[in-house]
DNA sequence: CGGATTTCAGTGTGACTGAGATAA
DNA sequence: CTTATCTCAGTCTCACTGAAATCC
């Protein structure tokens, strides 16, 4: 259980550091890269995906919103809902910044050969699923 | 590479929630929890251990210090070092804590067998020891 | 003196809860 | 009316940096 805990707070100094030459914050990096694979999410759809609340979340979306390496438009056809996706700009730095972050994490995977880093992944993967599950609002459509 | 976060902000909150109930928070569960296996060691090893500054240990320390879950002292010919452990009533804590962690565990593993779970935590330690390898002021020895 | 440790003090980021406005 | 969203405001915990004192 704390295992995960020590490979977090490793991962997230060693990132944070690595990322700072982009004056990227850990969550900035990370709400980037999910926009990149999945572009068009809301907000609430983003908080869901990372397993943190709607408003954690906003704080992110607003600072690089203000920076433009976002935009948001109203969702097509669904409430107030709104659609973002990341600028011209933000593609380029979320494309150097995740360089940097594949160097590291294959530094820290080195130990490892392929069809291990497969398993690993899967089954972090396996217990994201599972705490979703779990989660007070799970909404497993998104 | 934020696998990893994503994992370890849902486990926070869960365990968080969880682990209130004994008046503990996560940080001081996992002193605890390390020091129920190691004990004896100082401060300044803790910190290492965990991958924390010394300083944000200091602070977990003295809560439970106050709390009289744990007592330090000096370390048999070691300079200003303080030795640390676990007074009888953190020992019984600690057990009850590690019993509702161990629930959630298994609840969040459930999709793996045996060989699997072996095989995520032996993964797992590989990269802390690699973190801890390329860490700033790196001590094996530890 | 130098290196490791403990301790005190101040800072800041990132998440949180609570509340309000808007839209289907 | 209910539900989901977005938004604003305030709070708080955790780890951080910086600096000082102590001990081989």
């Amino acid at each position: 259980v704390y295992l995960v805990g020590r490979v977090d707070r490793g991962i997230r100094r060693r990132l944070e550091g690595s990322l700072e030459q982009f004056g990227l914050s850990l969550s900035e990096f990370t709400l980037m890269s999910i926009l990149k694979r999945r572009p068009g999410l809301s907000n609430a759809q983003l908080a869901r995906r990372s397993l943190i609340t709607p408003q954690s979340m906003f704080d992110v979306i607003v600072r690089l919103e203000a920076r433009d390496l976002v935009v948001r438009d109203l969702a097509p056809a669904h409430g107030r809902a709104l659609s973002a996706r990341l600028t011209p700009a933000g593609k380029r730095l979320i494309e150097k910044a995740e360089r940097a972050a594949a160097v590291l994490e294959d530094d820290l995977l080195a130990d490892l050969a392929e069809p291990e880093r497969a398993q690993l992944r899967q089954a972090l993967i396996g217990v994201v699923a599972r705490l979703r599950d779990r989660a007070p609002e799970s909404n497993v459509l998104d």
